[in-house]
Formats: structure tokens, sequence, C-alpha cells
DNA sequence: CATGAATGAGCATTCATTCAT
DNA sequence: TATGAATGAATGCTCATTCAT
């Protein structure tokens, strides 16, 4: 029912960004999101099963050009080390620039409707195993300890990479996220290397 | 004005738990807590300002003795090895122990009202001091890399930490999350501490 | 955002006046008037911004029409003791006419909310400059006394119209209140009059 | 069950008459005029039955007073004329001496609900009576002319002074009420005696 | 496809009143 | 008498969703 293309869904989707990461979810009204999308009311539902569902296409729609940009850098990369780098250098950077975005991934996206926990899994789930690829490539080339556990190591990845990127939300983007990038590598690279 | 101490206080802080990890915060609705902790809806008001009130309280409250709890624990250690060990294991464990806490804490609380977030701050400010002590220590002691950044260090430590819980969570809690306590406890070890 | 025209208007309004003429406006439920007025409860919010506009915005209606009415038929009297009389007959006959209408008016907006004072103010100022002018032109020509104050000798009029009217308001409209014009024109032409 | 005499009594009416006055019949919180009183909330049921019998008790017992004192200062005065002064005079002097009580008698007695209205009848039937006394007494004295409509004319000068002191309130208090009292008399008299 | 007026279920909060102490 | 903690009924208002045009 719900036609999920076409520059109106585009821009609802934009506009829902813009909204909702002003706003908050629960106080960004349909019709606000509407409004800002230049768009009537009803016109939303003829691209959205309901609100949640704007919530959901919308990280499926973002989180998944994310997943994607990381991806296609990462696979640029040569050496594993390089390919960590990438991967914490695109995660923090793509958030930093949008800075909308980052608060609506970081903070709106936490909420326990299991609706939308279900319809975010699937792109989530994507990421975590690219991350778990790179991994995993290290373990294999014998760049990182073969007695890694992966599940928790990619635990620790994302988990550093999202506490670092809310943290930033939280303080208002305050400062520069990128610069964090070397730090991080150099402490992930440490845990993660054997013991020479 | 709202009488912050006595029985009742408590016990609506309890159902408050059990509702919101039922419900999600924005679908509890105050009576139905009201109900759950066997009093009046107009009592809930002579207890808490409003149902923000009750979330924030709930946090610090519980949050609280968590912190309290995790200090402790580690005061007793010796070494820092284990300090950083039982700051991993109190964490997890505690968490482990009360699911409906955990559920709160790791999925209702990331909530963006800016008055939630300001009545949580505090709380969170004194357990990312704890970790910055642990971390600190360790330095000091040359046990831990003498260029380590503390606050990018304890986001990892952190992040590391709350992913694995709310991904547990997330999973409805149906695995051990003591278990990973050595893992995350080796792959920090690593990370942190000086190369040979 | 209030949009005040429309048919759904005048049906909210007239059925405020009947619904708060029969319960009180404290009394008055907006879900009854919405009832009442045959519209859904939230479409009240289309054309109100709450309930005391609707109180407001029902007086400025009926009364700004009660004083356009007395100021056309006042103009089309020639002599000031007609134009006197005229302003008699038209503001009991009008009142006496709608007797909802008197109700809300002689009881309800006898309310002190500052927002309620303010909102009425402007109407009645109209009307109170209407008595003035015609206490001037009769000083002015001679026919009232050229020592009468004018401000306490509309005060006088309209305090006689207003009690009469209220009085009549809270005995049920039981007797006829047009009855009563010649009598208070008699009284007030001969306080008003010079003496000879 | 209501003990309507005592100190404590006397306490609450004073403090509902600030109370009121400040907030308003309905906004007045029984608490609060509890507090005022520096009583407890329940001791107000030991002296009134609800609410309303505050508002009721408190007018009759203030405005008995009025009408007693306005009852005997015209009882002192000898000639018709003079006694019709002295009705506005106190009527006047009385309101404008205490601007709490007259705000509460002007603008929050005006309210319709059925059983103020009852309860407060009687004291004003009493304050009618007198002002009729005065009329009927000039009258008879061939002062007044004879063919004057008692109702009518009372409701006149209870509509003035009424309409007088009302807009007083309304204005905030802020002119000298009392210095109305020449102008209103010599309009009075003039209207009530005969012609020569 | 698009509109936006209309709908009506849903809910936090207040406050007069009670009653065990 | 006096207290004040507890009660729970009552209601204005919001906002996601629909549907006639």
């Amino acid at each position: 029912m719900a036609k999920k293309t076409g520059e109106k869904y585009q821009a609802i989707i934009d506009a829902a960004v813009r909204v909702i990461a002003r706003q908050g979810y629960y106080s960004a009204q349909v019709s606000k999101i509407a409004k800002e999308a230049k768009v009537a009311d009803g016109t939303i539902y003829l691209y959205f099963e309901n609100k949640d569902d704007i919530l959901i296409s919308l990280f499926n729609e973002k989180m998944g050009q994310f997943v994607e940009t990381n991806r296609k850098r990462i696979s640029e990369a040569t050496t594993i080390e390089q390919k960590l780098y990438v991967l914490i250098h695109a995660h923090l950077s793509q958030l930093s620039m949008d800075q909308d975005l980052a608060k609506v991934t970081q903070i709106e996206l936490r909420q326990s409707s299991p609706i939308i926990s279900e319809g975010i899994g699937n792109v989530m789930k994507q990421y975590f195993h690219l991350i778990d690829e790179v991994i995993v490539e290290g373990m294999e080339q014998g760049v990182f300890r073969s007695d890694l556990e992966v599940r928790i190591t990619r635990k620790m990845i994302f988990g550093t990479l999202d506490e670092v990127t809310t943290s930033w939300v939280m303080k208002q983007c305050k400062y520069d996220l990128v610069s964090y990038v070397d730090s991080i590598h150099n402490l992930f690279l440490l845990g993660m290397k054997g013991k020479e």
C-alpha cells in the first residue's frame, strides 16, 4: 500500500530527520513532519504505514547508505590495519557530517517499541557482520590474536564508537569527533594484536 | 513538595521499573504504575513531580546504588588488574541480576527529553569518574600505558560494557552475561597495558 | 491557527451558549459542547484555542451583534428622548429574546479569569461608548442637565439595565422584561433632565 | 455537623476572602485556604460542609455585617435625603475599605451554581428590603414622587451602586470610590423627587 | 496522486473530600 | 477537636489516522 520511492518519499524522510532531531520522536508530530516536507498530512500515509514506519524507513534508508559507504571504503583499504582504521574513520566522519541524523540514530532510535527494534534489526545485523568480517580477516592473516572472540571484540568496537558518538551528541556536537580516530585505532590494535 | 522517601516512594519506584520494562516509558500510563504499586493515582503525585520525575528518580535511586556498590567492590580489590576485573564484573553482574532494571536503563533511559538527560547526568558523571579513577591509578602504577587518553579509554570501557548489556537485553537476556567478563577483561588489559 | 469562521464555528458557539446556560461555565465540559454541536471533541480545537476562548469568542460574537443592533436602532431615532428610550428598549428586548444568551452574559461572564476579562473588555468599551454618546448628545442639545457627569450617568444607566436583567434571569425569566422600559425611561429622564 | 462559630471558623473565612480575592473561586484550592488560615486541610470540614459552603458562609457572614451596618447608619439619619445619602455612602465606603471582600462580592459571587445563589439569596433580600424601606418612606413623606415604582427604583439604586463598585474593582481599585457619593446622590434625588 | 478538515481514543494531572490516628 | 496522607473521579487537550473531495 505504501509506496516507498519517489521524490516526496525522500522529502518526507529528510524532513523527519530534521524534525525528530529537533523535537525528539514522541514530540515530533506527523503534521509537523508533513509541513517541513511541504506535503499534506494525508500524503505521509501514501508513503508510510504509520508514524513508526517513518522512523524505521528513515533508519533503514540512512543506515543502509551508511553501511554501504563504510563497506565500500573498507574494501578499498589494503592492509588489515588500514581496514580497521577506515572502519573507525568512516563511522565517525559520516555521523559527524550529518548531526541531525546522528542525533536521531544515537538517541531517538534507542527506544523500545518492539516494532521499531524489529524493523531496525536487519540493517544493524549487516553492519555488525561488516565489522565481524574485518575482525575475522585480521585473525586469518595472523595480524590479530587467534584467540579473539569475534562477537565480544565486535561489541567492543561498535560499543566504543557508539559511546564516543553518543557522548559527542549529548555535548551538542561541540568538538571534532574525527580527531578521536587515531587514538581509538591505536587502542583497538593493541587489544586485538597478538603480543610479540 | 514531593516527598522523596518512605515505603510508598520505594513501592512506586519498583512498580515503575516493572511497568516501564514491560511497556516502555511512553506506553507506561501513570495509572498503571499506581495500580502496580497498589496506590491511588493521586498518591504518585505526593512523591513525584510528574511522570518524568518518576523516571529520573528511579534512575538516580537505582543507578546511585549501582555506582556505590561498584565503587565499594572496586575499593576492596588490591591490584589494578583486579580492580578492572571487578569493575567489569560488578557492572555486568549487577545488571544481569535485575533484568527489568537493565531493560529500563539500557533502553528507556536513552531518550532525548532534555529534562530527563539533565536529571540523569549527575549520577552518570559519578560513574564515569569512577572508571576514570581506575584508569588513572593504573597509569600511575605503570601498569597501563602512560600515553592512554583517559576519556577515550573510559568511553571504550563504558561503551563496551554498555553495548554488551544492551545487546543482551535486546536478545531477551537469554544467555549468561557474566560469562563475558574474562574475555572483556583480557581485551581491555591488552589494549591498555604497555607493550613490552 | 484557530479558524474563526464557518458553519461549524457558529454551531459550536450556539451549542456553547445552550450548554453553558444550562450547566454554568465550569461545569460545561468541552465534550458536552461538542456533542451538542454535533461535532467531534477535537474539532472544537480547530476553531478555538481552548475552553476560555470559546467563552470569549461567544461573547464577542454575540455582544458585537448586540452593540451593533443597538447602535443602529438608536441612530434611527430622532429626538434625544427617543434615543434614550430606544437604548433601554433595545437592551432589554434583545436579551429577553435570547434567554440562554442572557443567562450567559449576566451570570457566567462575570467571572474573574483575567484572560476572560481582557478578551471581553473591548466590546464592552464600545457599548459604554455608545451610551456615552447619547448622554453627551443630550447635554449638547440642552435636553439633559449640563452638569451631568457622563461616566457616572452611564454607570447608572448600564448598572440599572444590567441589574434589571440579572434579577430577571435569577428569577428564571418568569415575567416580561420589556414591560419595564417605560418606567426606567421615565426615571432616567427625570434624573438627567435639567430642573425647570 | 459543621460548627459555624469559633476562632478557627473566623480565621478560615478571612483566609478564604484573601485567597479567593487573589485567585478567584475556582482556582482557590481548599488546601490553600487551609494554609492561609494556618489550619489543616481536614479542619476546614469541621466548620464547613464543603467548598461551596465556605463561599456561602463567607458571603452571609460578611454581607450580614454589611447590611447591619448600613441599616444602623441609615436609621441614625433624620431626613429622607440624608438617609438616601447615607445608604449610598455606606455602600461605597464599606466596600472601598475592604478591597478583597469587594473583589469577592463583585466578581466571584456572580457565579451561577444554583446552590450558591440560593445560599446567598436571603441576605440579599434583606438588603433589597432595606433599600425599599427608604424609597417607601420617602414616598410616604411626599419627598419622592408618588408614582415611583419601588422595585424598579430599587434596582436603579442597587444596580448603579453595584456597577460603580464593579467598575472600580475591575480597574484595580485605583481611584477613590467614595468621591462618587455626591454625584450619585444628586442623580438619584432628581430622578426620584417629584417635579415642582 | 494529493489534500487537509474532521475524528475520537487516550492520558497526565488536579483537588475536594475522607478517615485513621 | 485536629491532623494531613491518601484517595480516585473527573476533564481539557493532543495528535495519529482517515476519507470525501
